[in-house]
RNA sequence: GGCCCGGUAGUACAGUUGGUUAGUACGCCAGCCUGUCACGCUGGAGGUCGAGGGUUCGAACCCCUUCCGGGUCGCCA
């Protein structure tokens, strides 16, 4: 093996122009590609900047004789001229040129690697987790850390220039009682106490307000022991910001900003400011989420009152209860694509989400006809049909059960829809603000009203009084940043009066004890004069994925972890020695 | 925790109403080749068909269990 010594780098591999023609060039990088054609050989030089050509030409035997060693991924130095291509390769930036290499050193030699490292590579997701490390060499993944990079890095200049102050919280805090699970972390120093890994700096960046920092902001790292999907990860990355002195439209504008510059400098996009808004309660109406995505139609229907007293008893009975409705939406032209083996699949679509079924009704010029035709009379089916906008060539697809239900299974049947059927136009980005979040929401499974947001989420000014007589209709100074059909983001204005956190803990089911136990480090600093303040939090792992054009929030973090939350290259999580469990006074129960 | 999909040379895949020697491409190895850039040509090596059990004269294929990966519902204040 060859040593570095004695040999600078001048160019980076994709920097080679024309105008380099006739100068001398150091290139170090890894053996992309070697062709050797029996007399001359030619080599093609990576590094993260891109790929040049090396050319080794028989004239010089000792030299030719190493080159033709070379395999891929060995990792070079290469000294030489840079001279013009006899022909060009348009297809990359330094197809003009080549290296006539002079000098060559083999600075590290490689096996042969699992699998080639090329862009469109064939590897399975799994085995590149493995070799994270070889998978990460491939230029579109490092063009992707480049480009969160560079979101990380434009986020810090704006918040910067707008006053925040970057601020560092602990990494190691204290476990809450509400939310998503904690990791915990065991001490050594006491034994059967944990520290908990953040879920998000919530609570630091609202003393650090109290603290008089004005405006804060943080690339936070979270940790939440939940189940993964292709948008979820353990652990995860924010872009974390709090300010003082501030009202929802306040905080909405500063971000408005950023978002207006991120697009622009990443994307080339230009967002036109100020963003929609959408109340919580008519995104819900229209699109059956609290996420909705914009850019495609389809919007819900409410028919209930069309199916009170109707013939058909499944929806005449569900039209007659509290809370309860009959909803369609109108998949516009796609009667002659919805067959009915692909309308018994979406049947199978709306049950995960738990409705009870999937109903139809098919416009044709002459006659409506589907699943529930035979119920109605043909003026009943036009009032319908009416109702829904349809016409013919058109097919209303119809969900009666719980609200809930009925919002969630057709929510989701129209990105389905869109997805599968080619509605949404490529590279679109349709950004706007979902407002107004309802205060609680009631949880089943613990018999009482939760917060959606978090327990430090403040009210609507308007709605106070509400607080005690019809708490569930209670609005939020809350807002989420949507993308797309995806939450980017969201946060809040906060309590800061101490009666009214008082209040609201007592809402949530809290003793006055238990609430001075969990959270009294907040309410106690609450006492000493604090500013009106709020915040917000993007997913900056789930903007990367949208601005990169990626699938799963995976392919734009270095070393994500799998399904079962664990990492296929390093193998955690790992067991731990007897030793280190006794210092930890902790003891294992194995089945 | 539930449901769905997948696991076959190094890699990506094909394969079967259960039947002789499990194929193809890329990669790899060897030889030839002085303008390639998805180089080309010739030849070659390479497989516990995820694992265990069962059914069968016979299993990559059918059944059961299990492991691994993916999607999703629950969950994610």
């Amino acid at each position: 093996m060859d040593v570095i010594k004695g040999l600078k780098r001048t160019h980076k591999c994709g920097e080679l122009r024309e105008t380099d023609a006739g100068t001398e060039a150091v290139l170090m990088g890894w053996v992309a590609k070697a062709r050797d054609m029996g007399g001359l050989i030619f080599v093609d030089i990576r590094d993260r900047s891109g790929i040049s050509q090396v050319v080794f030409s028989p004239e010089n035997a000792a030299l030719i004789e190493k080159a033709a060693e070379l395999k891929s991924e060995y990792v070079i130095a290469v000294r030489g001229k840079v001279r013009p291509r006899e022909s060009v390769n348009d297809k990359i930036p330094t197809g003009r040129v080549e290296v006539l290499a002079e000098e060559l050193r083999i600075l590290s030699k490689s096996d042969v690697p699992p699998f080639v490292i090329q862009d469109d590579v064939k590897a399975g997701e799994e085995l590149r987790l493995k070799y994270r490390y070889l998978d990460l060499r491939r230029p579109v993944m490092q063009r992707t850390l480049e480009t969160r990079h560079r979101i990380t890095q434009i986020a810090r200049g704006y918040y910067d220039e707008n006053g925040f102050l970057e601020i560092e919280t602990p990494v190691l805090c204290k476990s809450t009682p509400e939310g998503a699970r904690d990791y915990l972390v065991p001490s050594r120093i006491f034994p059967g106490r944990f520290f908990a890994l953040p879920q998000s700096p919530q609570l630091y960046k609202q003393l650090l307000m109290l603290a008089g920092m004005d405006r804060y902001f943080q690339v936070a790292k979270c940790f939440r022991d939940e189940d993964l999907r292709a948008d979820r990860q353990p652990e995860f990355t924010q872009l974390d910001l709090e300010m003082s002195f501030v009202d929802e439209d306040d905080v909405i504008s500063v971000n408005e900003g950023f978002l207006k510059r991120v697009f622009k400098e990443i994307l080339n996009v230009n967002v036109q400011l100020p963003l929609p808004r959408l109340p919580y309660a008519e995104a819900m109406r229209r699109f059956g989420s609290d996420k909705p995505d914009v850019r495609f139609g389809m919007e819900l229907v409410d028919m209930t009152d069309l199916f009170r007293d109707c013939g058909f008893t499944a929806f005449a009975s569900v039209a007659e209860q509290p809370g309860c409705s009959v909803r369609a939406i109108n998949a516009a032209g796609l009667a002659q694509k919805l067959t009915r083996k692909t309308l018994d699949g979406l049947v199978d679509f709306v049950k995960t989400y738990r409705a009870k079924g999937l109903a139809w009704l098919i416009v044709e010029e002459n006659e409506i006809r589907g699943s529930i035709a035979k119920f109605f009379s043909p003026e009943e089916l036009s009032a319908i049909a009416e109702r829904a906008g349809a016409k013919a060539g058109d097919t209303v697809l119809f969900v009666a059960d719980k609200d809930e239900v009925v919002f969630a299974a057709l929510g989701a049947l129209r990105c389905e829809l869109a997805q599968r059927f080619g509605l949404i136009e490529p590279g679109r980005f349709e950004l706007l603000w979902v407002t107004d979040f309802p205060l609680f929401e009631y949880s089943e499974e613990e018999g009482r009203y939760v917060a959606m947001h978090h327990p430090f989420t403040s009210p609507k000014d308007e709605d106070i009084p509400l607080l005690d007589t019809d708490p569930g209709s209670v609005r939020a100074k809350a807002y989420d940043i949507v993308l797309n059909g995806v939450e980017l983001g969201g946060g809040s204005i906060r309590i800061f009066d101490s009666e009214l956190q008082a209040k609201m803990f007592e809402k949530l089911g809290f003793t006055p004890e238990q609430a001075m136990e969990r959270f009294g480090f907040l309410i106690n600093a609450f006492r000493y004069g604090t500013p009106p303040h709020g915040g917000m939090a993007y997913g900056l792992d789930r903007m990367v994925m949208l601005m990169t054009g990626k699938e799963s929030i995976r392919d734009v973090m270095a070393f994500p972890k799998v399904k079962d939350s664990g990492e296929l290259m390093v193998e955690s999580p790992g067991e731990v020695d007897e030793k280190q469990l006794a210092e930890l006074g902790i003891g294992i129960t194995r089945e």
